[in-house]
DNA sequence: GTGGTCTAGACCACT
DNA sequence: GTGGTCTAGACCACG
């Protein structure tokens, strides 16, 4: 799996990193069980601090993506995934809400909206994307 | 129109601030030409810092949301309402994406998803939400 | 002589009123003599405030462009129009000089930014131009 | 690079100092990629304060003149400069339309001024210039 | 009274 | 140590 990143974005980096490391799995790219690299050779690859990445498995490990075992090092989880929440779902409309408002603003239609939307579905789905 | 702010949120209040006012505009609560309250003013009222309003003004204004008139205050702008750009629409997707990455990994039928946003579409048109 | 205001623009109201009266002398719409509104009339005429049209006013006196006689009212200055002074060129290319600095990170050529240049004297010469 | 400013001026500070930063990249005394100081260490340098300087690296950021990069701090855009936009001629025109009004009025003749922006350019292009 | 500019000093997130 | 956010308070230009 080829992760880039962008520097210049005001994203942080180790957020980037947990996005991609999603949708990895998100594509299938990235199966139950299978390793992640350890945090100081990823830090080397992307040549980033290993602060940086140990958060992004941080967070990924709280959200129960991932496991951190001391030996077999991180891999994505064996146990089921994380869930469809009430919280995951309250926070996901609050995330969503204010990019609707702006496309309405804009003059964008439901019927464009909800179309991005599929179109990333399927090109996630797929495996695409680079961005 | 009724603006509050979750100062606990890691969301900054100046980034609140902007998407309420986006949303008062897409709800029509917040009419063309309509004056928003002075930043001193406002900044009482929300017990907030006078240029954490401005900058949240300031955001509004270069996307071109509101003008900043010589004479009437801050206006709901009267030209034409900013459009969906190629730039937006990029923007938009990559803002997207990690969403719906995130939501499929946890098993969200594409349709549920959907249904959120027409969900949205329909509460902030009607101006309801309370976020 | 049509004066129109752009009143969303940083340009403060009595600077541009300023820049027009002085287009209107360079493009010989206003002539040696010819008396200018009264501040109050003029005031009224374009909405704006009095002390707004004496600000512009007493500024173009100061220059020699407008002279203001107690009876008379205000004329286009009978005397000398004022002439490029030292003073004047040394100001002039402090103005210019982080215009073009700009226009060749952009990549304009300077044959480009002349033409421009020239178009504009001619534009204003003929009494052209609206903006 | 050094960089001056004079206080006194009508011209804020952060514009002064944004105007000069692309005065260097203009003269090529800035090159793509060098770094500028941070925004803390410039302040203490021109003992302003740390907003000022933020203002205009802000400022230059959203015109895409510099970046500012996550790792190497803030640096002269490593992307492509930004260019001569349809927008930018208006404002140029804009800008420039009151000093050739103002040079007409006071007899200087279009030669000499076109002649004062070839200066300017050689002045600039070959890193000189003072003011 | 309005926004624009500037200062001083604080805390936090990120690397 | 970096930029980002926020506060508090001051002065000025504009209308």
């Amino acid at each position: 799996m080829l992760l880039s990143l962008n520097l210049e974005s005001e994203t942080p980096i180790y957020i980037q990193l947990r996005n991609k490391i999603i949708e990895g799995i998100a594509s299938g790219e990235l199966k139950r069980g299978e390793s992640l690299p350890s945090v100081r050779a990823l830090a080397q690859d992307l040549s980033v601090n290993m602060h940086t990445i140990n958060k992004a498995y941080q967070l990924l490990k709280n959200d129960g993506f991932i496991q951190i075992h001391r030996q077999k090092g991180v891999v994505i989880t064996l146990d089921e995934m994380p869930k469809v929440t009430e919280e995951y779902t309250r926070n996901l409309e609050e995330n969503i809400r204010p990019l609707i408002a702006e496309s309405i603003c804009r003059g964008m239609e439901r019927e464009e909206f909800l179309s991005i939307c599929e179109k990333l579905f399927k090109e996630i789905k797929k495996g695409g994307g680079t961005s």
